[in-house]
DNA sequence: CACCTGATAAACAGGG
DNA sequence: CCCCTGTTTATCAGGT
């Protein structure tokens, strides 16, 4: 019986056997026994939690600013001065006089509902829970926006001020208090980056190619200050570095000023763990405060295509000039302009608790869905041939904010922390213990090609159960061997080295793994002098895949007219599927010949099932399905078109070459038995 | 609903 | 006796 867990597991399995549904009870147990259940605290929980902070503090920056707005407004009451401004590289130092004020193109927050409706709204799982992620990229990056914007209008009111002459020579006070509001601005912002960052680095954000740009570059661990530095000066769209002389009294006691002079200030500080290095970035970052506005003056988040845009303005502007002169006049500080920042700040907020919410479902679906822990996913691990042992995580360690590891199994110490490359989907979702039916629903959500590539590493490293059948894996466990043979502990190695999943549950899976030697008759037991080794009968298994490619009749014509039995053309045939049905693993093979030939394997059961479908010869052994395990992958059997699956079909010989086809081709000089019985 | 298939559990046998 | 390998049977879940 079974060795290993043996023990524990039978007593435990044949205990609950006693319930009534067996085994699914018993895969519960052995998975809440690996300890599942306790490690997995969510680095999405983490995350969700920091979005939050994030929040506060954009709520507290805003509370910062309205403040100073105050204060200023008094102070230019009471002193109703003019001083000459102390000095002009002093720009820093004046109060923004709508610093709170929000770009229209902050999304409303019923854009926001109806962007995560439509997503969320989505039948499958999964896809929601992509697009979530998405919408909540999005949102931070209009927050992100919104707060770039605010600096920007922040330094134009400045400006405008100047200009207009009414802004008195600004107290110390006030200057610092300045300085602690876009200092404010700047840790906000970097919280933000950081906090994308950190998501991506979870996976729990896939940046889509087709969505804009990130103002953030994928920083490899965490920011450094100078990466920081680098950041404002994008955010703030750079400003001239002439305030010497201005900015260095104020930038040191910047940090003082902060904490002491505004109470939000000074929670952010303590509440955020970055937020003493941002204290001091900030410092270095003295310069950027003073807006030399003329710089880059056509930049104005309020003006834009010859018009205002402040909110329901729209007041034509010719030129820049224009444009700051009406700002001027018609937005200057006073109740009205005040009241539509308030207004703005309640669009804010609203956006906010929009968020909040949808994190709070997000979290809901995740645990739903028995997400893994969030842990910043190692990156995807050189495959590494030699022992599944030399699987190390040293690459997960990566994020600052990285949770405790999850415990590792008995049976797999190594196992990387469950996460896979950067796609969340299949990631995190798959990674629930044992699942009896492979195929299922979660394997119906569509897999994007693009994470295609990241399958081979990712199945390595993340507790993913693959989706294919033991006797998929188990073929091409034996394919892939040098002699096209391999010893049942052979086999188990193979299946712990490629597959992290495997790496727990061993009594399990292994019994598995013999049942289904035993069971098919494309599996060969071949005695040899040090005792036995498996093969693999490649008519017998191509036999074995009956049916119907579920879903794609137009394709299995196509392959049934144009395939022959004969191996030469099963090359072509598995080109063609690869480029038809198996993006994923076309693209797997790529680079990774061990996946290649994983992915061959894929397609040949694939083609095995057209084989089937062609010849009805089969036989007594039972029909097994065919392609479940493909489907998974690219699931979603888009009807193709007879064209569509010709193509390929014709440009086999071309097509897809992948390193193992060769082997695939080999067994035929192999000691292939004859069949079964 | 019946049937098929794959997964899982487990009993059992034989060998080292 | 234990463990490993291998076979076989039973049961369950999903899919068709």
């Amino acid at each position: 019986m079974m060795q290993e867990s043996g023990t524990e597991t039978k007593s435990n399995g044949s205990a609950i056997q006693n319930g009534s549904s067996g085994s699914n009870h018993l895969l519960q147990c052995a998975s809440l026994r690996e300890g599942r259940s306790n490690g997995e605290t969510p680095a999405a929980d983490a995350g969700a939690a920091e979005l939050v902070h994030v929040q506060q503090q954009q709520k507290q920056a805003l509370q910062v600013a309205r403040q100073l707005l105050l204060q200023q407004q008094q102070q230019q009451q009471v002193s109703g001065l003019k001083s000459p401004k102390r000095n002009d590289k002093q720009p820093a130092l004046q109060v923004p006089v709508s610093v709170a004020m929000m770009t229209p193109q902050v999304i409303t927050p019923q854009q926001m509902q109806q962007i995560l409706q439509q997503q969320v709204l989505s039948p499958q799982q999964l896809q929601v829970l992509l697009q979530q992620q998405q919408a909540l990229m999005l949102q931070q990056q209009q927050l992100q926006e919104f707060y770039k914007k605010q600096q920007e209008q922040l330094q134009l009111q400045l400006l405008q001020q100047q200009h207009a002459g009414k802004q008195p020579k600004e107290q110390p006070q006030v200057a610092t208090q300045q300085l602690a509001f876009q200092q404010q601005l700047l840790q906000m912002q970097q919280l933000q980056q950081q906090h994308l960052l950190s998501l991506q680095r979870q996976g729990l954000l896939t940046i889509q190619p087709g969505q804009p740009a990130l103002p953030l570059q994928p920083l490899a661990q965490g920011m450094i200050p100078t990466e920081l530095q680098q950041l404002w000066k994008e955010v703030t769209s750079a400003h001239s570095a002439e305030e010497t002389t201005g900015s260095n009294h104020s930038s040191l006691d910047l940090t003082t000023t902060c904490v002491s002079s505004s109470a939000p200030s000074k929670t952010s500080l303590i509440m955020n763990p970055h937020a003493s290095t941002n204290g001091q970035l900030s410092v270095h970052a003295p310069k950027r405060e003073s807006l030399s506005h003329e710089e880059h003056p056509h930049s104005h988040p309020l003006y834009g295509h010859g018009v205002c845009k402040w909110p329901g303005c729209e007041a034509v502007c010719e030129d820049f000039q224009s444009f700051l002169k009406h700002l001027n006049s018609e937005h200057a500080l006073d109740d009205r302009s005040t009241a539509q920042c308030r207004v703005q700040m309640q669009v804010v907020q609203q956006l906010e608790l929009q968020l909040a919410k949808d994190k709070e479902r997000l979290q809901a679906m995740m645990t739903h869905l028995h997400v893994k822990s969030t842990e910043p996913k190692a990156a995807p691990q050189p495959l590494n041939l030699v022992s599944s042992v030399t699987l190390s995580k040293s690459a997960s360690e990566a994020s600052p904010q990285s949770l405790p590891h999850t415990p590792t199994t008995p049976t797999a110490p190594i196992t990387p922390v469950t996460q896979g490359p950067s796609v969340i989907t299949t990631t995190s979702m798959h990674t629930v213990g044992p699942i009896r039916r492979r195929y299922s629903d979660k394997y119906n959500v569509p897999i994007s090609s693009a994470d295609i590539a990241q399958n081979q590493e990712f199945y390595k490293n993340a507790e993913v159960r693959p989706p294919f059948t033991y006797a998929s894996l188990i073929r091409q466990a034996i394919l892939e061997s040098p002699e096209k043979q391999l010893t049942l502990n052979e086999i188990y190695n193979w299946f712990t080295r490629m597959f992290a999943y495997f790496r727990r549950n061993a009594a399990t899976w292994k019994n598995a793994v013999r049942h289904n030697l035993s069971l098919h008759k494309c599996f060969v037991r071949v005695e040899n002098v040090k005792g036995a080794v498996w093969t693999v009968d490649e008519v017998e298994f191509q036999k074995r895949r009956p049916q119907k490619i579920s879903g794609n009749p137009s394709l299995i014509k196509n392959m049934q007219s144009s395939h022959a039995y004969c191996t030469p053309l099963n090359a072509a045939l598995q080109a063609s599927m690869a480029e038809n049905s198996i993006p994923l693993y076309t693209t797997a093979s790529m680079g990774n010949p061990t996946l290649g030939n994983l992915a061959s394997a894929i397609r040949e059961e694939l083609n095995g099932a057209m084989e089937h479908t062609n010849s009805n010869e089969s036989d007594s052994s039972p029909g097994r399905s065919p392609m479940q395990a493909v489907h998974p992958v690219h699931v979603k059997e888009e009807p193709l078109d007879p064209e569509e699956a010709e193509g390929p079909l014709s440009l086999v010989t071309t097509a897809n070459h992948s390193p193992d086809f060769d082997h695939d081709r080999d067994y035929e000089d192999e000691p292939v038995n004859e069949d079964m019985e």
